[in-house]
DNA sequence: CTAATTTCTTATCATAGGTCAAGTTTAATA
DNA sequence: TATTAAACTTGACCTATGATAAGAAATTAG
């Protein structure tokens, strides 16, 4: 029988890594399962882990004093979450990760991850690569909230998240895109008349 | 005679480098100066380099199809800058960056610095934290594009540069703020009125 | 110091999107 | 399947901000 491949290598694509550096990472990440409504971190809870997924679909957003949900990101397959503000400052959390769609997710905690740095440079190249990729995303979004319409930024979010829309409420869109459920139906009803 | 303090311990607070580590460092990064009103970087040029600032203050901004200009970040001393977009990903620049006022710089390269980051782990600690702090940063912005009132943003960009309003124009301010001129007129004097 | 130019403010009007309310469709549950 | 609840759509009205224009203030150049 075939040796199983390590899922270090779905997760870091395109790096190599020798076994040993492989069962270290391995040793680290923890498989973990949530189903749809699950909440994996409340406001104001200390953040240490972040996620990567493997299959499901969840969100992050920020609930404002009068009770009204921001979404700031979604994950799907291959992505990660976290509170990231949180995560990387140590403050606590003032996010909300809920899970949307029933996930299969890879755990890795804070301390985990800066003690593999200082073990496997190639790791830490990995997620500085990835924080220059994600910081790229965070500046369009920004150039898009500055000038764009709504309709051209819904437009973009269906070109970032492919797979998304058909797995998330109307709701989940509108507070990505920072306008009201009525609004989105009224663009989506001009989109579809052309 | 003292030995003169090299910038790069200025530059890489907190971070203890070698005699020779530093050597290296300082082999690659070049004091440059520009004056008011030039432009560093034109859209659609490479972009190889990025900048730290010792004095001065300048901007880098999207110019969209019909002409209007959108800031998405000032940088004053002890700031990083570029087009970080098209520094990560070798794309041709989308953004203009020019000097609001005169400006003593210090600039690397992405080729040096992929070389240093190979040679001085320590440094890419550096630039990975600083990407999480930068993160950080664009996410809260997002995070206010989705819900604060332009009043809010205002006050949030007084706070994150604290020095800035003094310098640039206010039509500047206004393309950070993703608003027009007239608008942020109406809310500064909102704001003087109380 | 004065003139010219740029920047900022103020006013009027137009519009995208918010709020509130009602009705329709879809999904969850008995 | 029927009932209930959740999500979505549509309409009427309101508000913040954009567009345009004109004048005031500040800056730069002669």
């Amino acid at each position: 029988m075939l040796k199983k491949e390590s899922k270090v290598h779905t997760i870091f694509k395109n790096v190599s890594f020798s076994t040993d550096e492989v069962a270290k990472i391995e040793a680290h990440f923890h498989r973990v399962c949530y189903r749809k409504g699950d909440v994996l971190l409340r406001a104001k809870d200390v953040v240490s882990d972040q996620y990567y997924v493997e299959t499901g679909c969840l969100r992050v957003f920020y609930s404002d004093d009068s009770g009204r949900e921001h979404t700031v990101q979604f994950a799907i397959e291959d992505w990660w979450l976290s509170d990231y503000t949180a995560f990387f400052t140590s403050d606590p959390s003032i996010m909300t990760i809920e899970c949307i769609q029933s996930a299969v997710l890879y755990r890795v905690s804070k301390e985990d991850l800066d003690q593999l740095y200082v073990e496997i440079p190639q790791l830490e190249r990995f997620y500085r690569k990835k924080l220059e990729i994600a910081y790229s995303v965070l500046q369009k979004r920004i150039l898009g909230c500055l000038y764009k319409t709504t309709k051209e930024k819904y437009l973009d979010f269906t070109l970032l998240y492919p797979n998304v829309e058909k797995c998330v409420k109307n709701y989940h869109i509108a507070s990505y895109l920072g306008v009201t459920t009525e609004t989105l139906s009224r663009i989506r009803k001009e989109i579809a008349q052309g």
